[in-house]
DNA sequence: TCTACATCCGTACCTAACTACGGAGTCAAG
DNA sequence: CTTGACTCCGTAGTTAGGTACGGATGTAGA
């Protein structure tokens, strides 16, 4: 039997598995943003579920505005480390984080209400959107 | 006398307010993100406070993960557009920021545990980031 | 075994978003 | 009325993050 829960992707698998392209995962793998994977024979690259977890969190992470260098440091944290490096990389992500969060809470305050105004109106609308970033500063 | 809440900035003055480089609010102007500006004598642009929060606002939408269309996308909204229009773009927007403010959260929720777990032990920690991430599509 | 398709690698190229350069015009202070 | 800092403009260069190319090798199915 060949363990059926068991994953095994070619690079070619992996990037359609995780919706990147063939060359996006060597060049993370240059970059360090993934581990050397097994490799079988023929020297073909070999990888796994958390494979394609891993680049799937660096797009996400992406798509959030972090920089590869700062997924590369939350990738860390989550390979483990000694804690207090990992404290003090965590505690500086964690504000970084919050401040995301006030922003886009308050961006999206503002347009659910344009949205509604919307609904109730049906001539020329602004929303104010501008004020409701970078006021954590 | 000289209406003393009013600003006058230059376009070094603007930069320098915004925290900026000159040729990135060129580069704006260019884009579109900011509309060509009143010119004095020497043809040389002024601008007021409302350019400075303009500017911060394309930055703080940059690190919130927008790129440059995305903002210009935005900042139609904010100077006013149809209602039908503007109300398609905001909803796609907000599905857009509510995504983002989702995978935030689960992100700060994570690094919060990681910190508390880090003040308790005092040898390697592994913090389960990835799974944080994505997990919304 | 032959064929088609995937993978290997290095290198070159691409887009977004700046950033720097250089020569000419402007302007306020001395 | 000159000097030094600032502005003008176009164009070229840079960095991050991929994307494409191309010749050699591997590999699975008819």
């Amino acid at each position: 039997m060949s363990d059926p829960g068991r994953v095994d992707l070619t690079i070619g698998g992996l990037a359609a598995s995780a919706g990147v392209h063939v060359e996006t995962i060597r060049f993370y793998q240059r970059k360090g943003l993934l581990a050397e994977p097994h490799r079988s024979y023929g020297r073909i690259r070999h990888y796994g579920a958390a494979d394609v977890a891993r680049v799937r969190f660096v797009k996400s992470a992406q798509r959030l505005g972090f920089s590869l260098d700062e997924v590369a440091g939350l990738l860390r944290l989550e390979d483990g480390t000694h804690c207090d490096e990992a404290r003090a990389a965590a505690e500086h992500k964690l504000t970084d984080v919050r401040a995301k969060l006030a922003d886009l809470r308050r961006m999206e305050t503002a347009l659910a209400q344009l949205v509604r105004r919307c609904a109730a109106t049906s001539g020329r609308v602004r929303c104010p959107l501008i004020s409701t970033l970078g006021l954590g500063e």
